[in-house]
DNA sequence: CTAAAACATTGATGATTATCAATATATCAA
DNA sequence: TTGATATATTGATAATCATCAATGTTTTAG
């Protein structure tokens, strides 16, 4: 049980920027220039891979890379257990249940 | 069902100082002073009301007034649907379900 | 009405952060 | 090897934010 850093958690997905990022990797691996055309033109590729790096450091995604591309997708796992400490540590009195039915 | 905006919830909560008051009003209702007393004088009063501030603009305290003091307490069911609705969107693989056996 | 207590608000300051242009690095194609 | 492509890194800048001293506001006690 290795302990969760909520703030750095809750930082990760404290930008509107990185939700939208988020989303788009949500159940999809992007490399970042899809990224950067499903932001059309709106985040210049720095600014996209700044991101992934911060969202990486928490730990909220998975990469790859293939050839000289780097793919990205987001980690539902660890959105998970560290919306489930949130819940454990601000919403005890709630009970939480993941149902894996998969 | 009033849209909830997780960029506002997820900058509340991304704070040290923020979460240590949200630890100390989780379960219990204390006014400003008494803050105060459990942070240990590390937080000023001007800063403790700036982040009760934000944290009630995010809807995620109950305040009430009793004569010159101001109590407030965790509100465990915003957190419970924002942590919903951070997995509904982020984690959209995982079926979540809340148990409300009280 | 006055003084004190509790809290909020204002204004200033330093720290953090988001963004991008420029540049570096790595990989592929020819 | 060379040029092109994809991404990361660096450095600079502007914006956001946390913090606190000073001050304002509200309420209670006398």
């Amino acid at each position: 049980m290795d302990t969760i850093d909520l703030v750095l958690f809750a930082k990760a997905i404290a930008d509107e920027t990185r939700q939208e990022i988020m989303r788009l990797l949500c159940c999809n691996w992007l490399n970042v220039t899809e990224l950067a055309e499903r932001l059309e033109g709106r985040v210049k590729q720095p600014t996209i891979s700044h991101h992934l790096r911060l969202l990486e450091e928490a730990g909220l995604v998975h990469s790859r890379r293939d050839g000289r591309q780097h793919y990205y997708t987001l980690n539902q796992d660890r959105m998970t257990v560290c919306c489930g400490q949130l819940m454990l540590n601000f919403a005890p009195n709630h009970q939480l249940s993941i149902d894996q039915t998969d």
